[in-house]
DNA sequence: TCGAAACGATTACGAGTGTAAACAGTGGAC
DNA sequence: GTCCACTGTTTACACTCGTAATCGTTTCGA
């Protein structure tokens, strides 16, 4: 009662993966999604089939029947993925300051240019 | 040869709770972490003792011989942890774009009122 | 109609994690 | 001098994750 209780069903690097795949296109069959995937990641069909049925069991992707094989899509939509992950972070690492994150990423000297006018456009578009 | 090769001693989430208590203060004896770190998460001092074995193995914190026990230190810095696991953050989900996780917090309305006042003062100092 | 290909389901297995109990050595109190 | 408390070490165990192989079934081509 712990790790699980903890962490109900956090979505890994690898199941992470396939999502990607979903999210950029669905629905689609395990065959497609290995297709997609498995090519940069060296996966075998196999691997692709169990992590899809992982992610059923995790409720982040549906499986529809299609004759004798099943079309996935995703369940939970990338934006909330994320947002779930970033704010994870911010609590962990940042107290739940969003703005000690921000300046860390400054500090540390993560923001190129391009990222700081980036976001100075963003902060006046908030400001309004 | 894959999660260890392509997750070379990562810093888990009960061993960051050790590690926390550490980059408090330090240097502290296993009772001490427990007396600190246990107290909130509920943990018997035999979990800590494995924890810190377990930080001692990946080179994450020292332990120096004082008398018949150890006393722990930190050795990587909280701030290359935190830079580690930002930048993985943003790579895994923002595609290594900084600028793209602040797009994102701020269209979560996860930024605060004084999230983005703290942010525009950073911004003016990152200008000059 | 018969065998091969394609599918999902089941099983596997080592490494990492959370959580701890059991064990062994030792130094201090009495 | 003896025993207890404290310390680190070893062992444990269930669960997750990465990565598959195998199995059982079904369908399609020959």
């Amino acid at each position: 009662m712990s790790k699980q209780t903890a962490n109900p069903d956090r979505i890994s690097d690898a199941e992470q993966a396939v999502m990607e795949a979903l999210w950029t296109r669905s629905p689609l069959t395990a065959a497609e999604v290995a297709d997609t995937v498995g090519e940069d990641r060296g996966w075998s069909l196999a691997t692709v089939k169990t992590l899809l049925s992982r992610l059923v069991g995790k409720n982040a992707i549906a499986a529809e029947p299609d004759g004798r094989r099943f079309l996935y899509s995703p369940v939970i939509a990338r934006a909330d993925f994320v947002g779930h992950e970033s704010r994870r972070l911010v609590d962990r690492l940042f107290g739940g300051k969003a703005a000690s994150l921000f300046a860390h990423l400054a500090e540390a000297e993560a923001l190129s240019d391009t990222d700081i006018e980036e976001i100075e456009v963003l902060l006046r578009e908030l400001r309004k």
